[in-house]
DNA sequence: ATATTAATGAAAACGATTATCAATAAGGAA
DNA sequence: TTCCTTATTGATAATCGTTTTCATTAATAT
């Protein structure tokens, strides 16, 4: 039901605000849109000067704790491909996004999203949580597989 | 041939400093030691005061100096289990290291290593490199897989 | 033993993230 | 709508892990 809070269609995400008792405002609505239209992983800096050509009033600690709150309800996940910086991208609850694992170059940054044998892997993986949450008595919420190397130029480059 | 260049046995990767051309000194030595005789993932700050209960000269600074090479040496693994930190602990390449991965708790920080199913996983993420190196030719060179969630005691300070 | 130069440590700099706090605006009540 | 309460905001300062700088020291080859 477009409109029911004013202007503005409705989004996916605003019932999850409300449950969470978090206020729906503009500095928020405008990082998740841009996190929506990005298919890249974002740093908090390429999030507020996104946000910021949309947004200008917004400020950098904003930014910050708006990713707090949602890695905590669940809609975004936070990475940290060793470059010193923490990068975000919706969660695979958000619409978009699909389950994939990443590749990630030690040398340029680069990163690959993959989702070959995601099957066998996330079947591998179901194997294990229910194994380790028994054996460690250990609530596994979530989980990482990452490749480090070089991508194809910066193997090139190397000899 | 203990004593071959003065004090001391000679250890098993003095080896593997020749080769890179890089001098053995205290620091390393001890620092090599420390890391030898825990089993826990400690941090360049955990390190540097251990070191400094033997050799009370060290310096962080030598201390960050000597993790970056011994990881580019690939004789420890650099690792971020998101406290914000980076943690160390010696490579399967070293002497009694066995591979494993790591349960996180996300709660108290607490690292569980654990080896169950390691040899399928070994398996499938060999397939997968082979895969993914011709598919997006990339160079793999190493890989981590991470549990995040919430160990026994946390789970149970919970409800 | 000497010369060469890699390695060291104290101090300052850096950069991402977090804490502080007065001003603002979202959302419920009237 | 208007008013009230208080969650949220943004500028600023602070924090903290890690790097850089640079003069001094010590490991290795000769
Ligand atoms: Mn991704
Ligand atoms: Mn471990
Ligand atoms: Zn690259
Ligand atoms: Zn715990």
């Amino acid at each position: 039901m477009p409109g029911r809070w004013g202007k503005g269609p409705v989004k996916w995400w605003y019932g999850e605000f409300r449950d969470y008792g978090y206020r729906i405002t503009i500095p928020r609505q405008t990082i998740l849109q841009v996190l929506d239209e990005s298919k890249e992983h974002l740093s908090a800096e390429d999030i507020y000067l996104k946000v910021h050509n949309i947004y200008p009033a917004i400020g950098l600690t904003t930014v910050y704790r708006t990713l707090e709150i949602l890695v905590n309800m669940g809609l975004i996940y936070k990475f940290d491909f060793g470059d010193g910086r923490a990068r975000y991208e919706l969660s695979s609850g958000s619409r978009k996004a699909f389950h994939h694992y990443h590749l990630i170059c030690t040398e340029c940054g680069r990163i690959i999203n993959y989702t070959d044998f995601i099957d066998e892997e996330l079947e591998l993986v179901k194997k294990t949580e229910k194994e380790l949450s028994k054996k460690y008595n250990f609530k596994i919420k979530n989980h990482t597989i990452q490749f480090y190397g070089l991508c194809d130029r910066c193997a090139n480059n190397k000899e």
